[in-house]
DNA sequence: GATAAGATGTTA
DNA sequence: AACATCTTATCA
């Protein structure tokens, strides 16, 4: 098994519907304590600047600041008081952007991660880990180089969970993977 | 200060 | 298909 490196920082600092489809088949790494755990996204959907349904959409708020920052960063937040979803900033600074993950292939003993909820849920995700720096090894998250996921195995379809904006071919999903997140 | 809506998950 | 449940943004 060779050396697994961390991404780097330009890798997120380019085109978001790219960074989100060539962002399947990476690890993400979670470390707690003495612990660490793995996962390959299998799942992730993009969310840029001039989407109706990106958080940065009207403009910079205290939530959305985040987006606006620098690549490579994570930017965790609260939905419907109960549930944390992790995403990835993207594009360069002072660009909003960012890429949802969705769904892990569980690398290690971790609990189901086949939705944005339950995936923070298992990996005890929460807002203290907002805007950590995901390309540097040391964070409590990082992200490392994986697999590369051919063309033809990556589904393209509409995005899930969003109601009043246009729906935008923009979730990327490994194909024939059980870890997605269902329908 | 009050109100409405939300990048979800579970249950029926 | 309905609901649990609370933060955030947007008014007043």
């Amino acid at each position: 098994m060779k050396e697994q490196t961390v991404l780097d920082k330009s890798f997120f600092e380019r085109d978001t519907i790219k960074v989100a489809k060539e962002l399947l088949g990476s690890i993400l790494v979670r470390k707690m304590g003495n612990k660490i755990l793995k996962g390959i996204i299998v799942e992730t959907e993009a969310y840029t600047q001039n989407d109706p349904a990106c958080h940065a959409f009207k403009g910079r708020t205290k939530r959305a600041e985040t987006l606006f920052k620098a690549p490579g960063l994570s930017y965790v937040y609260m939905i419907y008081g109960m549930y944390y979803c992790l995403n990835v900033v993207t594009e360069p600074f002072d660009t909003a952007g960012a890429v949802l993950i969705r769904a892990l292939e569980p690398l290690d003993d971790i609990e189901n991660t086949n939705g944005p909820g339950k995936l923070c849920k298992s990996l005890s995700i929460n807002t203290s880990h907002n805007e950590l720096d995901l390309c540097n090894e040391d964070s409590q998250i990082c992200l490392f180089k994986g697999q590369k996921i051919p063309d033809k195995n990556i589904v393209k379809t509409v995005r899930i969970g969003i109601k009043h904006a246009a729906d935008y071919p923009w979730r990327f999903y490994v194909k024939d993977n059980s870890f997605v997140s269902k329908k």
